[in-house]
DNA sequence: GCCTTTTTATAACATGTGTTATCATTTTAC
DNA sequence: GTAAAATGATAACACATGTTATAAAAAGGC
């Protein structure tokens, strides 16, 4: 029969994933990969159709990484999205190329930065219920205003533009909180 | 004597220019220029050292794109930031591959974002000092949280993550200003 | 042990990149 | 008009990209 395969699609695309991690997806090229999981380009071509496909792959696995980043974020305070934001500006800090392709993808692939950040677990709407049940009426309005908030801190994170300690990050949150609500 | 030159490095950096703005910096590579030039790769490397050197001056030129639209950004309140926000906001909609190129980059050629924005005229140290006529007693901490969400609007005005009409960007950029304050 | 089938590496093709060499063209001093 | 010099188009080089063709290697049925 065939000849036993040695080069697992698994295997490809735990070195596809590393290599986004650490030099970002437009790095993510057939030949590289090829170095990161040491074989040839033909295995990458016999899992995959073509790049792309691979790329959109890579995208669904990027955006369980951050979810699982968050879950496994402790939980420091209660006041509504400020655990969520401390995740995300910290993520965005700590794996800059995941989140650049993630979060500042033109497209991505369809999918909404809200529906990516929500995730299977509603970690968005869990917040909002969590403002509403402390007595915001307008939880979704306030959600909006401290997402721009957290976002701006993420991507201003990413260029380096932003670096406070974890503790002032957490004290900024919770101030805008109370700013806004 | 010599030959008369046709091309000049006038035509060919406005043409690189052109080609930033509608396409982004990774598409201003020296044969699409040549090709929006109307002419061969020649002139450029007679004018220009190498792509690395025209990139630099481009992001120059963008630096003062910037400050130029904010120059003629019409002044619609006295509210101190949020002239600059929306200007800032609107920008990022408009001219995603110059807002790209200017304020995501890693490196910024050595600028960083508050350098830029505040330009030689010192746009961002005057609504500092309006805040501080209007009564803040912090107005620098103010501005960096405003600026944060400034930021996170025009970061997700890029991606097409906000999308208000003026007139509601005006009233958030206010409202967040007297929330701060 | 041979035959078939799959896997993999090597190498190729077509395209795109920055940059440089070659050479015809053009301009002007003489 | 001729010579010198700079300009610019064509084409080349070296390299990187996605993708595919070729062929060697391997695994198992017979």
């Amino acid at each position: 029969m065939a000849r036993k395969e040695s080069i697992t699609k698994e295997a490809i695309f735990q070195a596809a994933f590393e290599l986004l991690k650490e030099e970002g997806i437009e790095q993510v090229t057939a030949r590289k990969l090829a170095a990161w999981a040491n074989c040839s380009t033909q295995p990458i071509f016999r899992v995959y159709k073509n790049m792309e496909e691979l790329t959109e792959e890579l995208f669904e696995k990027a955006c369980e990484f951050f979810q699982d980043y968050y879950a496994d974020f402790p939980r420091q305070t209660v006041t509504p999205f400020v655990n969520l934001g401390q995740a995300y500006i910290k993520f965005a800090g700590e794996h800059k190329k995941i989140f650049e392709f993630v979060f500042l993808s033109p497209e991505r692939f369809g999918k909404s930065m809200y529906d990516i950040v929500n995730g299977d677990e509603g970690y968005i709407s869990r917040e909002i219920q969590s403002a509403k049940t402390q007595g915001s009426r307008n939880a979704g309005e306030l959600f909006t205003r401290m997402w721009i908030f957290i976002h701006g801190a993420a991507c201003m994170s990413l260029t380096g533009d932003y670096d406070l300690p974890d503790a002032e990050t957490m004290q900024l949150l919770k101030d805008s909180y109370h700013s806004f609500k």
